[in-house]
RNA sequence: GGGGAAGUCGCAUAGUGGCAAUUGCAACAGACUGUAAAUCUGUCCUCUUCGGAGUUCAGUGGUUCGAGUCCACUCUUCCCCA
């Protein structure tokens, strides 16, 4: 069942690692690079599905395969008709494994070779995640991109424990495609599996996996494990041990990253897709990201400024600095709403005008003009 | 007019002889990276070289080694009966 789900290179930049392209699947084409909105239990927290289509414009989000399973459980998604009918998203919907959850919930679950043993966060019941159960799970749950089962070990993890994990992960990764392949999507579109490179902050053992994952790679792969405790300047060293061995003709899936600054010098250092809590988690928080640097709202000095968000999308013009500081501190819903939707718009608009630049030919010098204005406090 | 209750750091509260003094809210900052997060942390009398130092519990006086706590009076507020 190939062919509805590929990836086509469309521009790369001349200095840096940078590309731009389309990958395509059955629920639409998703230029690269981009950044996808986080919806862990089928919803981007405070955002409208119609908003994140038609304001953000989002062409992809992710979903949680760890979360969904608990709730609402695989059997009401599969009654439901999976994912995308039952949360009216029809756009790509790429689903982590729940190999976060491993590492977030390390208090609740035991690692075997088996696979993983939850306790859940929710009622304290027992789960077990095994590779093959996931895979399971992830077709009910009906991803357009289901992300392979791994183990994400804390960046600050010694070489020995990275190793192990990182073995664990590729064994795992086998018994992910071996299933994968055994099984057929349940709602008539295709669906494709990224594994993902593990090797914590160690670059022998970030290129090891590397090319393990590059010969099991049909569509894309994924960078995991950082962005987890190491050094930032850790992880750009990692990305380009990793993507020095990566496929140039797949996409690269930078996991959980990040800032505005980590994602354009990953772009710069060819990842083309991200996705990470920060726009919707920091906006509920008060913190708006802009082409000028950050804004913590809910301070006082934000009282009396009646100007526009800067470099809002769907807010500009709309809702002053002031009016979003009274919401936030008033504990008003529509704050969150606000600050959620302005942050994923900047997020988008940010990947978007890099691919722009990319295209343009003139990517690194654009970014080393907006890099330091991104990372401004304001 | 008679009787009763009460005044604690913005507000509300705890405290019945060792206290710069509980808790909540508010305020002011900070954190947040494949979401156990509309969450969490810190500060919150004044000064500080962060070790401390100095002033506090309506006011004044007293008892005591020691008082937010006990006593007297004053002021203020509230409640009940006239």
């Amino acid at each position: 069942m190939a062919g509805t789900l590929f990836f086509n290179l469309v521009g790369k930049d001349a200095a840096t690692e940078a590309r731009a392209g389309v990958l395509t699947t059955s629920h639409g084409d998703i230029p690269t690079p981009i950044f996808m909105p986080v919806g862990t239990v089928g919803s981007v927290k405070a955002v409208h599905q119609h908003e994140l289509a038609q304001d953000v414009e989002a062409r992809i989000i992710l979903g949680n395969t760890y979360h969904l399973y608990l709730r609402p459980g695989i059997e009401t998604l599969q009654v439901a008709g999976g994912l995308h009918k039952f949360n009216a998203w029809n756009r790509p919907i790429l689903t982590d494994s729940g190999g976060f959850q491993v590492f977030s919930l390390a208090s609740n679950r035991r690692i075997t070779e088996e696979g993983c043993v939850f306790r859940s966060h929710i009622d304290g019941s027992r789960h077990v995640f095994t590779p093959e159960r996931v895979m399971d799970i992830e077709r009910a749950i009906g991803a357009d991109i289901m992300m392979a089962f791994d183990e994400c070990p804390d960046g600050n993890s010694d070489y020995s424990y990275a190793k192990k994990s990182m073995e664990l992960t590729h064994r795992w990764l086998d018994r992910c495609v071996k299933r994968f392949h055994e099984t057929d999507p349940l709602y008539g579109y295709e669906q494709c599996l990224f594994p993902i490179v593990q090797g914590c902050r160690f670059a022998d053992l970030r290129r090891q996996s590397a090319e393990y994952i590059a010969q099991r790679t049909e569509v894309g792969c994924a960078i995991g494990g950082l962005a987890v405790g190491e050094p930032t300047e850790v992880m750009y060293e990692m990305i380009e041990v990793v993507n020095a061995v990566l496929p140039q003709d797949k996409p690269r899936y930078l996991m959980g990253v990040g800032t505005p600054a980590n994602i354009l010098e990953a772009i710069s250092r060819g990842v083309d897709m991200f996705d990470c809590v920060m726009p919707t988690r920091n906006g509920r928080n008060g913190m708006l990201f802009t082409w000028e640097g950050t804004i913590n709202i809910k301070n006082k000095k934000w009282e009396r400024s009646f100007e526009s968000i800067p470099g809002g999308l769907y807010t500009d013009g709309e809702y002053t600095l002031a009016y979003l500081h009274h919401l936030i501190k008033a504990d008003e819903i529509l704050g969150l709403q606000i600050a959620s939707l302005h942050n994923l718009g900047f997020y988008l608009s940010l990947v978007g005008t890099a691919r722009q630049h990319i295209l343009d030919g003139d990517f690194d010098a654009w970014k080393t003009r907006v890099l330091p204005r991104l990372m401004v406090r304001l």
